[in-house]
DNA sequence: TTGACAATTGAACAGCTATTCAACTATACT
DNA sequence: AGTATAGTTGAATAGCTGTTCAATTGTCAA
């Protein structure tokens, strides 16, 4: 009964519990686009790129300087954040202008930095 | 004025905005913290641990079984998350059971769960 | 048209990381 | 004590990824 191949060489498995969970677990393609959005925030570039995006608009030359890194590179990691719709671009002359796609972002941002100013707190003492 | 190396070679920054900007940013070491929080949600498999942890306290044998992963390999992504504090461990005998932290990661996992399948719905068309 | 510059792109390289494998520890049972 | 099993650990490997470098595109101005 189950899968035909098991990796697992366990005896003591809790099957009842074991089968109840797996009724409930996500469906596969959600988590994956789960783990997805969390890694393209995990990086410290493009996160301090979604900070600095947070207060203005900006230009590619503007996000160089505030970072202190190449164009090159930031113009890399911009590519990933507007692929994955974090990031819309807007083309004026020969300046292309960056703003969070949307506020979704945002309030992902500021959950998550609560959490670790809260958990910093925490760690204090 | 400014920094001492500039990095990047261009002429037209927005001074006004990109000071202004300089000035709001969040600390550099808070927005590392929160890179390193998303990474640790970024990875498949542990992505899939915290989604059967969610629904029972489990030890490495039902998680190997559930994710059809061998033990070894549950066991260091197990290592990472409570590293991170997402996890807990209470041992019972041979066996170890795990269970999720607090209810923080709980809402982190809902929000983001919501989210994706938001966007999931919106591309349908 | 020519020159200058903002931005993008692709290839290469270096650093990171997840899984595998084998060895090991700890606990329970006889 | 001896055996079996749950779980951990460290080293090695393979795959992924972020930055650099050089080349290129597109736009503006003279």
């Amino acid at each position: 009964m189950g899968k035909t191949e098991m990796i697992c060489d366990c005896d003591i498995i809790h099957k009842d519990i074991v089968d109840s969970v797996r009724n409930k677990l996500i469906d596969e393609d959600v988590l994956l686009s789960m783990a997805d959005f969390y890694k393209i925030l995990s990086d410290s570039t493009r996160i301090k790129i979604i900070n600095v995006l947070y207060e203005a608009e900006l230009c590619v030359c503007d996000i160089s300087v505030l970072l202190n890194m190449t164009k090159s590179a930031i113009s890399h990691q911009l590519r990933n954040l507007r692929e994955m719709n974090l990031v819309r671009a807007r083309k004026q002359g020969k300046e292309v202008y960056y703003s969070l796609s949307d506020d979704h972002i945002r309030k992902v941002f500021d959950m998550t930095r609560e959490h670790i100013e809260e958990r910093a707190n925490e760690t204090e003492c």
